[in-house]
DNA sequence: CGTAGCTTTGTAAGCGCTTACATTTTGTCC
DNA sequence: GGACAAAATGTAAGCGCTTACAAAGCTACG
């Protein structure tokens, strides 16, 4: 007689057993109920539902997950939600897995590997079925933690996986060479660039490499370009372009690492009396919202968030129920021509 | 001698009994070490931290959560992550939480309350300590949920809960008044509004009563005013403005719901060929990143998500942590005056 | 040196569910 | 109608952790 020593049951928390009991049938039946119906035959399962219904039951996801190790939820590590760009793809990426029953764990790692590192720490710790990152560069520990548990991983904004993960992206340098091209096509020859940070950010890296690598391709000479590195931010743009408007020969031309460098870019030519693109033209990546709306609007290159965030949804989804799923998939950044670039003079 | 029937550990999962067998104590202990470090004792403690690190131990969240019913996560649902607004709140409520070792579990509703309440149940089964929400609409589902499992709730962009809960927001209405009213100021008497959608959210609403308001109190007949309802898309806001222009008289101002349709206006203008704000002054609502960007600079009202998102975030933290926090924090709207307004012609 | 009154540690009972296995029911075929 | 297989249900053992309570270790004081 030491029955009920400890019931912290203070509220009346409805369990499986409860439901069970009214529908008069065993707890297994009401867990099969909920998780594979067709094994129950319908009257049984009616009566089920019922209790159910009648007693408001919720059921409890810790307990499931710790029963079942599976928890139904997905997480996510981007750098930053400040950026338009990421939170189209955890918005197509959240509609998707939230149709097929899982639920959105999400950490920022502004930009920050280590940080990032923790972040997935963190996330598998309070456990997620599968994963999704940004680009192909992580710290070890990443791959290593989600390698022992086994857990499903994704990579946007990336093409290809060091340990051959799923991956869905494009070609950053690929589209940063046929913007530059198009560029030297058009009669340009004199150029500047103001990448983003590239330390740890294939992205960033990835274009700069690509403009690089076709102004060489072309003939013109790498030592005579000026290549700033900043961050992604309207001032640091306005400031770069201050800075290369007083190099000479001054470059007839900008490349930036991405629209809101492009648009400060702009910004400071409006500021300085410099016209766009009569006397220099410039150009962004992204295609972020703002880049059709700035006057002159923005040559750029489209990336697409939320068809990212919907194939990495799929990739993991397929994953997880037991399916295949292709390793890499290529969408297409297609390059944007508008105002802001014209032939030079 | 029938033991290890069913032995599911495949994988080797350290658990909280290896640390304590190879650090020498009870699992209580290592769980102590953990959770409340300081009724350990140091040598003891160190032996344990030790162990951990050599078994390179992770806790397993679903146990800690189900012994402990608490989950470290605190949910959220907002319309959209399209919406650069929401996705910074989100930003810095998340930021905030992390740092005092919440993680954030998130799902979007679409602009659908119905929706929204599935959310919130989804969220409540996944198991969350804390809630924020967009706005004071809501489902009272929504509202019984929580409140019977006793879960502290936070409103975003409103002042007042209908039931008590933590506000962190602004006055709507208000910032639409004083708005409108800087344009009646300036000489404005012919108005058209193009609002958002106002049913089911309070915000829209909110903001379309205070143009109004100010506008019927300054003597200004609504009879008078067109007014029409819709999404937030810059196709809408075209459409809407195109149509107000063959209104007669024509209106002369343009209150819009946001800054999305007011873009929308701004470029309708351009196409055909109507001079802002020579000819026409138009009006935008959230201070979104375009607003300063676009030409020309658009006039609006500056919304502070980031700041929102934080309070939000340290309403949660107070409540979770045993302590109280202030009911309702006006984080006030600021009137940005910029170039898309003027006197009329 | 005994013991009251702390503090530190251990013991073991769950938390609410899933699922392998055992058992019962149902269906099928001669 | 009986034998057998298949389908439906029940039984009960955990999943990995926390925590109330018990036990043990200390301290200090008479």
């Amino acid at each position: 007689m030491k029955k009920r020593k400890r019931s912290r049951r203070s509220n009346a928390t409805v369990t499986v057993l409860q439901v069970a009991a009214m529908a008069g049938v065993s707890a297994a039946t009401v867990s099969r109920v909920l998780n594979r119906p067709e094994t129950v035959r319908e009257s049984l399962r009616n009566k089920v539902l019922n209790a159910i219904t009648k007693l408001n039951y919720m059921p409890h996801g810790a307990a499931r997950a710790l029963a079942s190790r599976r928890t139904k939820t997905i997480g996510a590590v981007v750098p930053t939600l400040d950026n338009g760009l990421f939170a189209q793809c955890l918005e197509a990426l959240q509609t998707r897995i939230n149709q097929a029953g899982y639920v959105l764990l999400l950490a920022t790692s502004e930009y920050d590997l280590a940080r990032e590192s923790e972040e997935v720490r963190a996330l598998l710790e309070r456990g997620i079925d599968g994963l999704m990152l940004v680009g192909a560069d992580h710290e070890l520990s990443v791959y290593a933690r989600l390698q022992s548990k086994g857990i499903p991983l994704v990579l946007t904004w990336a093409l290809e996986s060091p340990f051959g993960h799923g991956c869905v992206g494009f070609d950053n340098a690929d589209a940063a060479r046929q913007l530059a091209n198009h560029l030297v096509d058009i009669g340009h020859c004199h150029f500047g660039i103001i990448a983003g940070i590239t330390r740890h950010n294939d992205r960033a890296a990835g274009r700069l490499a690509g403009y690089k690598d076709a102004l060489a391709k072309r003939g013109i000479d790498l030592n005579e370009v000026p290549i700033f590195e900043r961050r992604y931010s309207i001032s640091d743009g306005r400031a770069a372009l201050r800075m290369l408007m007083n190099v000479k020969p001054r470059p007839t031309a900008v490349l930036c690492g991405n629209d809101i460098i492009a648009i400060g870019a702009l910004t400071e030519c409006a500021a300085m009396g410099i016209a766009v693109p009569r006397d220099i033209s410039i150009a962004g990546f992204d295609d972020n919202e703002m880049a059709a709306c700035v006057t002159p609007s923005l040559t750029t290159v489209r990336v697409k968030p939320h068809l990212m965030g919907q194939y990495a949804a799929e990739y993991l989804i397929a994953r997880l129920s037991g399916g295949n799923a292709a390793e890499s998939v290529d969408v297409n950044a297609e390059l944007m021509l508008r105002q802001s670039t014209a032939p030079p003079g």
